[in-house]
DNA sequence: GTAGGGTTAG
């Protein structure tokens, strides 16, 4: 029999509250599964005239405010009707206004409670603390410190965490450490608060000093700072704190897992990569959503589509980013059309896409080419989705749009952009003017964006190579005078080819290989066949590198096409190559890997700093 | 009541 069936089965006369009931009374509320459940308890409370009773109706306002069936507003109704509520009560219902996302009202009612002279205790100052975080009240939250002070909480750990907690969200990382500092007791958490809140805002460094400092460390605190690393691109450190957590024997947890699988993707390093899954597997951890995801990313962004396809078909339930992440890969492949038919798959599912979906989705357009298809979800996003369009989504068309060579119409949607058209979106002009030698255009563009990201070469670079193609050599000198006069360092390209888990990489023109002699026989070789079978070099883009040494022989020799001929020696027919490359690779590469592929039968995957490129049979 | 993981155009 459920404590709700004994209650309706027992009369009770309102005007004589039977006090031994409480403890029944108390455990039915809290065994309530819905709103409606409550209520009917609540009117039974009322009725028992326990309406006053803090120790009673504390359950009530516990299930309204923060259960996951409750309701905030019920719990205000409630809680206004209590004539003195206690600490409890107060704590409750503040933090129904912090789970609702309403700080403000939680450090209002804080207020109210000191005025109605309720004591704070160790659980009001958690929660009026995050209030104080979430709803961005400095001046408040510092006034809250002196309070945790005063009344009697300057060695309770929780709170002091909690302060740490809101000093770092300020970025006040001295007063973090101030309150750390002054802590005569600290645990695990005290340490993994300040570590973190230094690695999240960049200072990698003091946070790695501090865990150094850490008497014992658990696999949550070094996941805190390989996640900075990672975060912060440094994926060779995040790899040397995971090996220094292993050597402590600190288990693999799935956080741990999903960091190093970002790393793992920064890096391109596959293999890493799938021991790390098999770890997962061998060792039972859950392969979560979020873990997926990161799983699909891996596979994507080191160039196994397949794989990544595969784990997204098997996931049970997918979030948004799933989508987005396999939309965004198959996009990143030149896989257009599938990644529409994704997308619509997506709306089948009844999946609510977001701004990022909508990146993902024109990106796809402009790497396939597909402009109507593009011109049509730029409309639909807003008027279906009522999303927007934000600076990436018109950095995507204006790429889409330039691509295809209507220079035009991508100037024209830039112009009506809403906000300022920053580096990225002018940078996608200044490509197209570019590819389709518009020389006026690309002059304009490329002088606003080098003054507007001067620090970037390839600004430069890009600038050059529309000055040479036009035959404008003095203005390609000038260039390279600026350059050099603001020391800025071009980028130099290079590939890189894994075989046997060895990275072997190679310079533009480079001659320094220990294989070098052989390579470039075996290069040459590649080009007299491939010549034979039509290839014409696309000098066009001589100027790529603006090195001097590049200029005798700057197409032939480019590093792709360098890794490609290691490859083919290295490698036995039909395995697949796969490079990787820093930079984009030029219009003449791109001509070249697809004969190779053909008079080699190799299936040739090359990942740029953009996308993958896939040559199979001369396509 | 407090600490750690996913997707972002060129």
């Amino acid at each position: 029999m459920s404590s709700l069936q004994l209650f309706q089965a027992t009369p009770f006369s309102a005007t004589s509250p039977i006090t031994h009931y409480w403890p029944l009374q108390l455990q039915a509320v809290e065994s309530c599964s819905n709103m409606s459940e409550l209520k009917q308890h609540h009117s039974q409370i009322i009725k028992l005239g326990l309406s006053t009773n803090n120790d009673v109706m504390g359950r009530v306002i516990k299930f309204c405010a923060v259960s996951k069936h409750g309701d905030l507003g019920y719990a205000l109704k409630a809680f206004d009707t209590i004539p003195q509520p206690d600490a409890f009560i107060y704590n409750t219902v503040m933090r129904g206004y912090l789970h609702c996302r309403f700080p403000r009202n939680c450090i209002h009612l804080y207020i109210q409670m000191l005025e109605n002279s309720v004591l704070p205790n160790n659980f009001t100052f958690p929660c009026v603390l995050g209030a104080c975080c979430h709803g961005n009240a400095v001046e408040q939250g510092r006034q809250v410190h002196a309070h945790v002070l005063k009344f009697g909480y300057s060695s309770h750990v929780v709170c002091l965490n909690n302060l740490i907690h809101m000093y770092v969200n300020f970025e006040f990382l001295g007063e973090a450490r101030r309150v750390f500092d002054r802590m005569l007791k600290r645990d695990v958490v005290s340490w993994t608060t300040l570590i973190s809140g230094y690695a999240q805002w960049g200072c990698v460094d003091e946070a790695l000093t501090v865990l150094e400092s850490m008497p014992e460390r658990n696999s949550v605190v070094w996941n805190a700072l390989i996640a900075a690393y990672v975060q912060n691109k440094r994926f060779h450190e995040a790899f040397d704190l995971f090996d220094r957590m292993r050597a402590e024997n600190v288990v693999l947890d799935k956080f741990v897992a999903a960091s190093m699988l970002s790393a793992c993707t920064g890096l391109g390093a596959l293999e890493q990569g799938i021991w790390i899954l098999s770890y997962i597997e061998k060792n039972g951890i859950e392969l979560d959503t979020k873990l997926a995801t990161t799983v699909i990313d891996m596979y994507c962004k080191c160039g196994f589509l397949q794989k990544a396809l595969e784990v997204f078909h098997r996931l049970p339930c997918r979030g948004v980013s799933s989508w987005n992440c396999m939309i965004g890969g198959l996009a990143m492949h030149g896989k257009g059309e599938a990644a529409i038919e994704l997308f619509m798959e997506m709306e089948r599912k009844a999946v609510a896409p977001d701004n990022l979906t909508f990146v993902n989705v024109l990106n796809a357009c402009a790497h396939s080419g597909l402009v109507e298809e593009g011109q049509y979800y730029f409309q639909y996003m807003t008027e279906v989705h009522g999303i927007d369009p934000r600076r990436e989504h018109y950095g995507c068309m204006v790429n889409l749009l330039g691509r295809a060579g209507m220079l035009e119409e991508a100037r024209k949607l830039m112009d009506e952009m809403p906000m300022s058209p920053d580096a990225s979106v002018l940078g996608a002009l200044l490509g197209a003017c570019r590819i389709h030698g518009n020389i006026e255009l690309g002059e304009q563009i490329g002088k606003k964006l080098i003054d507007l990201d001067p620090n970037n070469s390839g600004r430069y670079v890009l600038l050059a190579n529309i000055y040479a193609s036009a035959g404008k050599f003095e203005d390609v000198a000038n260039l390279r005078k600026l350059m050099n006069n603001r020391g800025v360092k071009k980028c130099p390209g290079f590939s890189a080819i894994v075989l046997k888990g060895v990275v072997h990489e190679f310079l533009a023109g480079e001659e320094t290989h220990p294989q070098a002699k052989e390579i470039y026989t075996k290069a040459n070789e590649m080009l007299e066949c491939i010549r034979s079978a039509g290839y014409v070099p696309c000098t066009e883009e001589v100027l790529q590198d603006l090195e001097e040494e590049e200029k005798e022989n700057p197409l032939y020799y480019h590093s792709e096409k360098l890794a490609m001929a290691f490859g083919l020696l290295k490698t036995n027919p039909g395995e697949i190559l796969r490079i990787t490359k820093n930079l984009r690779v030029c219009r003449d590469c791109h001509q070249a890997s697809k004969l190779i592929s053909k008079v080699y039968d190799r299936e040739i995957i090359v990942r740029d700093r953009n996308r993958f490129h896939h040559f199979k049979n001369a396509l």
